[in-house]
DNA sequence: ACCTTACTTTAAAAAGC
DNA sequence: GCTTTAAAAAGTAAGGT
C-alpha cells in the first residue's frame, strides 16, 4: 500500500495581500480572473499550494504526514523570507488521502459488478470498477490486475481498513483468482 | 387547500411542459439513431422517472434525454456508443456520461454490464457481415471472457477485433480500418485487441 | 510500429462566479 | 455547477518519427 497524495488545508488566522505576494515572490502564478487562489510550488518537498487572501491555503502533493508538515513549515519560511508577515502557528487539516494498493490477485470485475452493492463498472468509460464503501467512507477504483486506488480517506488507518475489507469482500464473493506474478523490482 | 392545490397544479404543468419538450427531443434523436420503438419507449420511461425525481433541474433536457436513451439501449441490448448518441445533441460526451451516471445512482434502473457481443451485432449489420462471421466472433468473445481477457477493455474494441479475426477465418476479409470506423475506435485499438486475442487464445489466422 | 503526451475516473478543500 | 491543484490505476487517443 502506498500513499500517493495528501490534500490538506492550512489555516493562518490573518488576511494576506496576494498582489503584494505576487510582486515579491518569484515563480508564483496568480490570475484572480481565472482562480481566486495564488499558486505556489515548493520544490522540496515537492508540493503545490493554493494560497487565498483569507489566509487559508490548500496544500497538495505530499506523500506522507511528515512531508506535509515539513512542506507547510518551508512554505511559511519562504513567505517570511520575502517579508510577508506571518503571525501565529498554522493549523493543518488533512482533507483527503489518495493511495494505491496491490492485492496481487486477478479480480473478476464482471462478477464483482454483479455481486457488490454501490458499484459502477463501465468499461467503455473507465477500465476500473468504482466501489463506494460506507465504512470507512472511501471510494475504491478496482482494476482486474488487482491494483487499486483508494481515495476519500482522511486518516491513514481508513485506507488500510478499506483495503483489508475489500479484499475480504471480494474473497467471500469469489471474485478473486490467484495470479502467478513475476516479482516486481523494489526501488 | 386552494393554495396547495394551486402549487401542485403548477408543478404538474411544469412537469408536463418538460415532458412534452423531452419527448420531442427523444423522438428526434431516436430517429437519427434509427432506434426501434421499443427502445424509445424504454428511454421515455426512464426520462419520466428522472423528471419526477427532479433530476433534470440544473441540467439541459437534451443531455438527460441522451443519457436516458443510452441507458435504454443498454437495457435492450442495442449497442450504441455515448459518442454516437451525443453527436446529435449540443452537449458533449462528458456531459451525457455525467447524466447517465446520475440516472444509475438516483433511479432504480438496472443496467447490465455492457456486453461486447451486442457490438458484434451492431458492427455486423453495418458491414453486412454473414451470420457465420458474427457467430464466430461471438464465440471468440465468449472464450476471451472465460480466460479473463476482456476485463476493463472497451467492448467496442473487443468486438471489432473479434470480427476482424472471424471475418478472416470465414474467408471474408475486412480491413481493420473499416471495422474500426464503424466500431467507433481507432485502428490501433483494434490491432492491440487483435494481437492479444490471437496470442492468448492461440488462434490460427489463415495465411496472408 | 514505436514513443510521448494527454485525456477518461475517484475524493477533497479553498473563494468567487 | 464551474474554475485550480496533486496523484495513482489501465485503457484509449493523437501526433510525431
Amino acid at each position: 500500500m502506498n500513499i500517493e497524495n495528501i490534500v490538506a488545508t492550512v489555516t493562518l488566522d490573518q488576511n494576506l495581500d496576494l498582489y503584494a505576494m505576487e510582486r515579491s515572490i518569484p515563480n508564483i502564478e496568480y490570475d484572480p480572473d481565472q482562480f481566486p487562489g495564488l499558486i505556489f510550488r515548493l520544490e522540496q518537498p515537492k508540493v503545490t499550494s493554493l494560497i487565498f487572501k483569507s489566509g487559508k491555503m490548500v496544500v497538495t502533493g505530499a506523500k506522507s504526514t511528515d512531508e506535509l508538515i515539513k512542506a507547510v513549515k518551508r512554505i511559511i519560511k519562504t513567505l517570511r523570507r520575502y517579508s510577508i508577515r506571518i503571525l501565529g502557528k498554522p493549523k493543518i487539516q488533512i482533507q483527503n488521502i489518495v493511495a494505491s494498493a496491490n492485492l496481487h490477485v486477478h479480480v473478476n470485475l464482471d462478477k464483482a459488478a454483479f455481486l457488490l452493492e454501490n458499484n459502477m463498472y463501465e468499461p467503455e468509460q473507465f477500465p476500473g470498477l468504482i466501489f463506494r464503501m460506507d465504512e470507512p467512507k472511501v471510494v475504491l477504483l478496482i482494476f482486474s490486475s488487482g491494483k487499486m486506488v483508494i481515495t476519500g480517506a482522511k486518516r491513514e488507518d481508513e485506507v488500510y481498513k478499506a483495503v483489508r475489507k475489500i479484499f475480504e469482500k471480494l474473497n467471500e464473493l469469489e471474485c478473486i483468482s490467484a495470479v502467478e506474478e513475476e516479482e516486481e523490482l523494489e526501488l | 387547500r386552494w393554495r396547495k392545490w394551486q402549487i401542485r397544479a403548477r408543478i404538474q404543468s411544469s412537469i408536463d411542459r418538460n415532458l412534452a419538450q423531452a419527448m420531442n427531443e427523444l423522438e428526434r434523436i431516436g430517429n437519427l439513431l434509427s432506434l426501434p420503438k421499443s427502445v424509445k419507449d424504454e428511454a421515455a420511461l426512464i426520462y419520466r422517472k428522472a423528471v419526477e425525481k427532479g433530476l433534470v433541474r440544473g441540467r439541459s433536457i437534451e443531455s438527460v434525454v441522451a443519457a436516458a436513451i443510452y441507458a435504454a439501449c443498454r437495457r435492450m441490448k442495442i449497442a450504441r456508443t455515448l459518442d454516437e448518441i451525443s453527436q446529435y445533441t449540443k452537449a458533449n460526451r462528458k456531459e451525457v456520461a455525467r447524466c447517465y451516471r446520475l440516472l444509475l445512482r438516483e433511479l432504480d434502473v438496472e443496467v447490465p454490464v455492457s456486453d461486447s457481443k451486442d457490438y458484434v451485432t451492431r458492427i455486423g449489420s453495418l458491414l453486412r457481415l454473414s451470420g457465420a462471421v458474427m457467430k464466430t466472433a461471438a464465440e471468440i468473445l465468449d472464450k476471451a471472457k472465460t480466460v479473463g481477457l476482456t476485463a476493463g477493455k472497451d467492448p467496442a474494441g473487443l468486438a471489432a477485433a473479434a470480427i476482424y479475426i472471424a471475418a478472416l477465418q470465414n474467408d471474408d476479409r475486412r480491413t481493420q480500418k473499416e471495422i474500426a470506423q464503424v466500431a467507433g475506435v481507432t485502428e490501433v485499438t483494434v490491432r492491440n485487441r487483435y494481437k492479444e486475442l490471437i496470442n492468448e487464445l492461440k488462434i490460427q489466422i489463415p495465411t496472408q
